[in-house]
DNA sequence: GTACATCCTGACCACATGGTCAACCTCATG
DNA sequence: CATGAGGTTGACCATGTGGTCAGGATGTAC
């Protein structure tokens, strides 16, 4: 109904230059206040206005591209964990142990520091409940961290770290990197600054890296080239 | 003692048993519903409606013993920092840091454990900018660590541990204990289990220390009891 | 010009929101 | 019994909610 496609006619381009511009910029607005609302008052609090305001339109306008709030929010949630997905994608049992996790350790740190208000979002939904996520953490996430669990354990049967529990291994990782994004506030408040800078976040993870490697017993890259 | 004979007149004093009894009983149920529901759905997203239900109450009961929403969840976090603020309230550079350090991951892990709504409430009104609690951050919780902080970095002088950063590493205990509070959805979700259990927290309490600790080039308690 | 799809939005709807209030109930004491 | 303070709550209010819709604006293709 949209749109009649004519059956002989060469309409290469059905859509105007404008059509698919002005949709992508819009969207691209609407997308980034919402999920800046989103975050600070989860799912119930946020209101269309409000990502309206903040997207700078009227209200019938989110909603005209969006269809429904519901709608707009599980886009959020499936744009995240898109992002998400991308990590750690390729990793082997031959790969060196501190090799990969302090690109583990690296990678999740940018990924909350690059996208903190999607960041803030995955954990207000966590936070209550995880309404819209259960099947995808207990079924994609799920499979994700089983399999590079199981890495790790291999890891520790090779005598290249010591053997503590890889689930609980990769949740410290994850509580650790997501907390200067979900708890900024904090952060700033007890460290008296205004902002987390470039050169914080590599102080963070190098001080990450160093802790939970030597922790886990894993000798740090330097010592394990070939 | 429940009523104190008046030596003069009866006039000032009046509270009836029931009074007190009936106040405090539905004062508890209130506080333990609200937190519920402000835990999972954050300041805005709550009703007292929804806050009512959870209680057993109708709303207008809810809003004769709190006064207001907003006084509901201010006495909320108030109750939480209480608890928080009873938490590794002395320690000295004479203690040792191993048991210190242990003591500060179990008390921690305890205080989730014990108040996991309290916590989930506390994460909530971070995640959301803490608009209600950045006086408390920049202040007294400022102040907390600043102090132990400094006896952190005594230690690494004396050569008792490494010489990390304090504040990231009381951060990194911060974030690692609170996790299995705040994304109790997701742990479950992922390790596929229906409740965290007592034995649960138990081993996961000793992972943190045993990494933690050997993170930091820090010893075990040499006494510890098997 | 006409045609046509997309874009835009104020007005509107049914319902939920936090909060108020007056009327009621309960019950120990005088 | 009557008093009176605490406890209880349905009805009500102004405002906010997500969502709909009709009608107009805009721009490109013919």
């Amino acid at each position: 109904m949209p749109q009649t496609p004519s059956p002989e006619k060469p309409r290469t381009r059905i859509a105007s230059v404008s059509n698919g511009a002005t949709r992508e910029r819009n969207e691209r607005e609407i997308l980034t206040a919402a999920e800046r609302v989103f975050a600070a008052h989860g799912y119930r609090g946020a209101s269309v206005q409000a990502i309206a305001e903040a997207a700078g339109l009227p209200k019938s306008n989110v909603l005209y591209y969006m269809g429904s709030k519901r709608g707009l929010y599980v886009r959020l949630l499936e744009r995240m964990m898109a992002r998400w997905n991308a990590l750690l994608d390729d990793i082997s049992v031959d790969d060196d142990p501190a090799e990969v996790l302090e690109a583990f350790i690296r990678s999740k740190m940018e990924l909350s520091r690059r996208h903190p208000e999607g960041s803030r979002l995955f954990a207000a939904e966590i936070l209550g409940g995880a309404p819209f996520l259960q099947d995808y953490l207990s079924g994609e996430l799920r499979t994700w961290v089983e399999e590079r669990a199981r890495i790790f354990e291999q890891w520790a049967e090779r005598g290249l770290m010591d053997p503590v529990d890889p689930v609980w291994l990769i949740f410290l990782i994850w509580s650790a990197t997501q907390h200067y994004a979900d708890f900024e506030a904090q952060v700033l408040g007890i460290t008296g600054r205004d902002e987390i800078t470039d050169a914080d976040v590599e102080r963070i993870t190098a001080f990450l890296t160093q802790v939970i490697l030597k922790g886990c017993g894993v000798r740090p890259p330097a010592a394990a080239p070939d």
